[in-house]
Order: C-alpha cells, then sequence, then structure tokens
DNA sequence: AGCCCCATGTAACCGGTTACATGATTGG
DNA sequence: CCAATCATGTAACCGGTTACATGGGGCT
C-alpha cells in the first residue's frame, strides 16, 4: 500500500536517483521497509507520471547519467495527507513463528538447531543497530524534528531484535537448550 | 512462501474444512500468519491436487457437507523437510515506522495522535492474549511438546505486542506527550 | 581480456487482497 | 419474510520477487 510513500518520506529528507534510493532503503528506512531497486524504479516511474515527483537529469564524471528525483507540490500534499490518515494495526507474519508452532511434527533437535542460528542472526544486527545508534546519535538528548525521529525509528529496530532475542531465548531454554 | 506449510501444521494439529482452517487462523496461528478463507480454499485446492492432503466429504445435521482435510503421508514428508530447512533472517515491514520517520514532513500532532490510537489497539490486544494465556495454559511449568509449543508461541505474541507498546511510548514521550 | 561497479530498466511470475457468487438452513 | 450463518468457491487486481538485459567506465 506504501512504498509510494516510503520513497516520498526517503525523498523528502534528500532528493535521489533510483539507486541511490535502493541502496539509502538497504541502510535506514529498511530496517521497516525493504525495496529491491526494480520495483523502485517502477513505483519512480509511476509517480512521475502521476506528477508526484519532479525528475532532473544529471551529468556526472566517468559514469552514467543519473535521473534525480525530488517530491513535488502534488508529492507532498499526497505525503502529508497519508502522514495524517490513522495507522492500521499491524499485522507481523513469521514463518519462523509457524516452525516453532509446528515443531513437534518434524525433527525438533533440527528446529531447535536452526532456531539457535536464527537468534545469533538477530543478535548480530543488533549490535549492528547499536552501532549505528553511538555513531549516528551520540546524544540522543538533544535531538528534535527529523533527526529525532530518525533516532527514535531506529531504537525500533534496536527494541524489536530485543523482542527476537528474547523470544527465541525464551523457546530453546523451555526446550532445554541453553543459548549463548 | 508458505501458507501451504502453515496449513499443514494446523491440520497436523487437527484436520478440517476450509471454513474451520480460516476460523482456526483468526485465533491461534493467526497472530503469526493472517489468511483469508479465499486464499485457504485456494491453497487447499493447490494441496489437494499435489497429494499433501486428503479429502473426506462429511455429511452434516442441517448443514452444508464439508470437506475435512487432513496430511497425506507426501504431506507430512513436506512438513517435516521445511521444518528442519534453516530460517531465514525475518524482514519486518512497517507502515506505522515509515510514518514515524516522515512525520516532520507532515502534521506531527496528527500523526501523534494516530500513534497513540495504535498504542491503545495494541494494549488491547496484548490484554486479549493475556488472558488467552490465562485460560489455556493456566501452569506453563508442566507443559511439554506441542502444548509447550503452542504456549510459547502465544508467549512471543505477549513479547510482541510489549514490543509496540513500548515503542510507541518512546515515540511519544519524546515527543512530549505523556502515554496513558 | 575479464570482471565488477554505476545506472536504468523489462518481463514473467506468484502470493495475497478485495469483491462477488451460490445455495442451503436456522432464528427473529 | 429477512437476516445471519455455514460452506465453498471464482475473478480481477495489485504489490513484490526473481531473473534477465543493456551499455559505459574503471581496475587488474
Amino acid at each position: 500500500m506504501a512504498l509510494e510513500h516510503a520513497l516520498l518520506v526517503a525523498l523528502s529528507e534528500k532528493p535521489g536517483s533510483g539507486l541511490e534510493l535502493a541502496r539509502r532503503f538497504e541502510r535506514t528506512l529498511g530496517f521497516f521497509w525493504q525495496a529491491s531497486h526494480q520495483q523502485i524504479y517502477r513505483v519512480l516511474a509511476r509517480m512521475e507520471a502521476d506528477g508526484w515527483v519532479e525528475v532532473e537529469t544529471v551529468a556526472q564524471e566517468g559514469r552514467p547519467d543519473k535521473r534525480v528525483h525530488t517530491p513535488s507540490a502534488t508529492g507532498r500534499a499526497v505525503l502529508r495527507e497519508w502522514l495524517a490518515a490513522p495507522m492500521t494495526l499491524e499485522e507481523f507474519r513469521s514463518e519462523t513463528a509457524v516452525k516453532l508452532r509446528g515443531a513437534s511434527y518434524g525433527d525438533r533437535a533440527a528446529v531447535l538447531r536452526n532456531l539457535a542460528q536464527a537468534r545469533a542472526d538477530h543478535a548480530t544486527r543488533l549490535t549492528h543497530y547499536e552501532q549505528l545508534e553511538r555513531e549516528q546519535f551520540p546524544d540522543p538528548a538533544g535531538l528534535t524534528g527529523a533527526a529525532l525521529d530518525r533516532w527514535l525509528v531506529l531504537r525500533g529496530g534496536v527494541r524489536l531484535e530485543q523482542f527476537w532475542i528474547d523470544w527465541t531465548t525464551d523457546y530453546l531454554k523451555a526446550h532445554g537448550e541453553a543459548p549463548r
């Protein structure tokens, strides 16, 4: 329902080409909204056709030209309207949860092994997020506006990884595995 | 990639018709995997064609017949194989997160208002989960096997709602709103 | 010469959502 | 009689994924 809107947020922070957006998504908004470059190009083309963004072709030294997108007045209005709309209760879809629930119908030892690996992966990502937090927000107390929002969303990423670690730890312990 | 597998888990717990499955999904697995009856019918038909389930038509008093699905030997083997496969690092896709990050490009007061509502919705769901836990698992210490798994997944639901409440509380407080 | 990176895309597919359809039975 | 429930579907759409394509530049 809303790669368009995620792109408008990203372009409001900083105009950019399709590939730049794809790379930014991997690093920032991508914690909570993933998008491949193919899909970004397709949606950007639609947004351009609908007049949500303005495009400027920028020549570069020793590289292909890039098409830099900026939200238009229409795009900014669309974004404002979307931001003010009520949030729907979000659903969480987890293959892992299905596996945990179904473990007794297969090889439980394998499930526990894979879960321990998943737990380690989440721990790695948590460490990464915490490092980003130290680097980008050394003094959170003084933040306001968009910078404060960016910090709070990163905090959400940290909290989410902690959720995963806590839950998987619960599961492993309850089945007699001692994590870490 | 895996409504098939979620259905195999559900049918392993208890065989059932399409509509029964749809209702069960709303109450149990649905915390972590939502599915409409339309899609369940479609996937069940494919599973039947592929020989993953066996179907028995059961006549009922004063109601239409129902087609009860049970995992076949093939289906059980498919489920075992899927359960043993490594888990991929799960991505979380949140429209709310995008709105929080973009709040400064629209009406922040409206975003905060909607977020307070979202927080209340998650609190309601948390209360609901906790009630289910008290009803269905009054004595978790004695659980083993599939029942233990069901409790642990419900615990995951509780933890997830707590994550939402904690995060939204962070955000509201940082922007000078006092929740509750 | 071969490979990776930049940059922009197209095409086929696939899973899930939404809207609609049918027909029987029970309850107000 | 009407509405709701049980039960099973079909059809159109839509967003996202995967695979493939193109062409120039720099690096080894």
